[in-house]
RNA sequence: GGUUCCGUAGCUCAGCUGGAUAGAGCAACAGCCUUCUAAGCUGUGGGUCUUGGGUUCGAAUCCCAACGGAAUCACCA
């Protein structure tokens, strides 16, 4: 049983004794004492003096000689300062815990099982036009962290992506592929398909703009104003209707559009899956829209029959969500066409079909918070019994310095060029280090690189609060010391050449010290950092903040270094001693690397 | 304008289920490598926790208001 658990049980039992009153697990507050007082736990007794009906200091030293009393294997001493109790727990207890934690091969992990709730996590979600950009890697590196800390808690977890594969964006690569590709491959050209399909993109976006612009100063020559030109000419540009005419098309399932737009659609697959590759990123189950999009209307027409939506005169069909303090919104249009809430639906509908689903998770920027607080109510009368409680993990925008990235302005980070400076920065940096790595062949040190490189950029985006906006500035270099990746994985580098250059085993169960003192301060913080960390599990958990495995992880490694530079581990003497040093040597790398890889971020053997 | 989110050191961020003197990193300055990896460690300076009220023994944390910023309120997805 943890220490914690004991001292509260005995502060509880000591209310009873002492003042004859029963008080609630909750009012019993016990935290880690600040470093500056004496102690490892304290009691917070201001809770505790309407039982007592004494000053704070005198009620504390009422529990404190009562848990001496009783609890003289855990609680050595104490102290009172002002309505704070301090804990000194005994050495004991600190190398039981420690002796408990390194046996655990799972240690902090809930396991699963058959009869866990399932949890559906849907990220990633891109559209097949562009390739993927630092936004995109934030919620990439959020899904699957998010994935992983759900599995921890004892959740079986289905990773899901809904890959927008059709609409108009796509029918304008086609189309300018068409126009000025001249055939054009990933193959014939050496270029990754994503970003082949998405110059095209672009290529129809700046053709597109200079035909508005022409247009519309056409217009405006003939007496409109700007506003009014600008708008015409956008409807009326041939461009855009022979987009709008290839997506009909494609409706239509004409067989030479629907054979570009599976071609056009595989060289983005391709290019995606690397990336996906190099972020150490998948999925149980990709759907796609294509495949979806009609599904929805179904399931609207139901609730169209049980009155909860509505129909206008010009046949389109709506919810009306005033009562909820929201808007009336549009299901379908007049044409019967499906819009996107329609779609999200349409695939609520074949997931529900496909899994028996517990929980529904969506990672998907805070742009469409609206979008999800409507979606959630929708499924909800229409019969999905996780609708109601849907959960949208919403994240913030990645910024730059000068605002919101622009493909436009060309101010998109792309995905793989961060990714591949990440890696070569990575490579440098070792180069700069002496008799690190020069024994290690080419292949070795490239793979440290790639670990350490991507370590650096998942760090980074992972350690702040998914739901706040982050700045991200392309002129500074993610940085490779202090509060970053390649410091906790540094940390386990550290601790796996100590273990390297030793071949004893600390024994099971670790020697008690007699009368000497066996742990130093610096060694009991540690030994309660590592007990905490099934706690950040369950927090990340239960509040869908993955950040706090990552902060979490830099404490751990922070304490560790302090150690490492105070102590000698192999060259301890005393042998109970080493032996302890080493068990937390083992501890601490087990636990880095465990709450790292809920992380997604893989630790070096060396660097 | 309605709704939602955010505002903590020069910069990037922790802390927010109320608890002791608000913490890290970066940047600046000063130290520590014949000793287990210096991507490390130690020290110095840097704060009206946006502002004003309220609740409380106690507020960065909870409530209200104001100010500042972001997103959204599409027959785009």
């Amino acid at each position: 049983m943890q220490i914690e658990q004991k001292i509260t049980q005995a502060v509880v039992a000591a209310v009873k004794d002492l003042y004859g009153q029963d008080v609630p697990d909750a009012l019993v507050q016990l935290g880690a004492t600040k470093k500056e007082f004496e102690g490892h736990l304290t009691l917070v007794v201001f809770p505790l003096l309407k039982m007592s009906r004494k000053r704070p200091e005198d009620t504390a030293q009422d529990i404190g000689q009562y848990l001496v009393a009783q609890l003289p294997d855990v609680v050595a001493r104490f102290n009172v300062i002002k309505g704070f109790l301090n804990l000194v727990v005994a050495d004991a207890c600190w190398i039981n815990l420690l002796d408990e934690i390194r046996h655990d091969e799972n240690y902090g992990l809930t396991p699963v099982t058959d009869n866990s709730p399932l949890v559906m996590i849907e990220y990633s979600s891109p559209n097949t036009n562009k390739p993927l950009h630092l936004g995109h890697v934030r919620n990439n590196l959020l899904g699957w962290a998010l994935a992983q800390v759900m599995a921890a808690n004892g959740n079986r977890v289905v990773k899901t992506n809904i890959v927008n594969d059709r609409g108009i964006h796509i029918c304008k690569s086609m189309l300018a592929w068409s126009k000025w590709g001249h055939g054009e491959t990933p193959a014939n050209s050496g270029k990754k398909g994503d970003h082949l399909v998405g110059d095209y993109y672009v290529a129809f976006d700046k053709h597109y703009r200079a035909e508005v612009k022409e247009l519309a100063d056409k217009f405006m020559s003939e007496g409109m104003d700007a506003e009014a030109a600008k708008e015409r000419a956008e409807k009326e540009s041939p461009l855009m209707q022979e987009a709008r005419a290839m997506l009909v098309k494609w409706e239509q399932n004409d067989p030479e559009v629907r054979a570009l737009w599976r071609q056009m659609n595989e060289w983005v697959y391709a290019g995606f899956d690397e990336t996906y590759k190099a972020l150490g990123v998948g999925f149980d189950k990709i759907y796609y829209e294509s495949q979806t999009y009609l599904e929805g209307k179904e399931k609207v027409m139901e609730g169209l029959d049980k009155g909860f939506f509505y129909r206008r005169p010009d046949g389109s069909v709506w919810a009306d969500l005033t009562g909820e303090g929201l808007d009336e919104k549009l299901l379908l249009r007049a044409d019967g066409t499906s819009v996107y809430m329609t779609q999200d639906i349409g695939t609520a509908k074949l997931r529900f079909q496909d899994f028996p689903i517990d929980k529904m998770i969506y990672v998907v920027g805070n742009e469409q918070n609206y979008h999800f607080q409507v979606l959630s109510i929708l499924l909800d009368k229409l019969g999905f019994k996780w609708g109601k409680d849907l959960v949208h993990f919403s994240y913030g925008m990645v910024e730059l310095p000068n605002g919101k990235m622009k493909s436009r302005e060309g101010t998109v980070v792309d995905a793989d060029d961060l990714i591949a400076k990440m890696i070569s920065d990575a490579r440098e940096m070792s180069k700069d280090k002496v008799n690190k790595l020069e024994d290690l062949t080419d292949e070795e040190a490239q793979e440290i690189a790639r670990i350490v490189g991507m370590g650096a950029l998942k760090y980074f985006i992972l350690k702040v609060d998914a739901r706040k906006n982050m700045l991200f500035n392309p002129e500074e270099s993610i940085d490779f010391n202090g509060n970053t990746g390649p410091f906790i994985q540094y940390t386990y580098a550290r601790i796996r050449s100590i273990l390297r250059r030793t071949s004893e085993l600390p024994p099971h169960p670790l020697t008690k010290g007699d009368d000497s003192p066996l742990l130093s301060a610096k060694e009991i913080s540690l030994i309660q950092l590592l007990a905490a960390f099934g706690s950040a599990v369950r927090q990340a958990g239960t509040d869908y903040n993955v950040s706090v495995i990552a902060n979490y992880c830099y404490d751990l490694a922070k304490e560790f270094n302090g150690f490492y530079h105070d102590f000698q581990i192999l060259k301890e003497p005393d042998e109970q001693i080493r032996a302890v040093r080493l068990a937390l040597c083992e501890s601490v790398a087990k636990v880095i690397r465990q709450g790292m890889g809920l992380l997604g971020i893989e630790v070096p053997e060396r660097m």
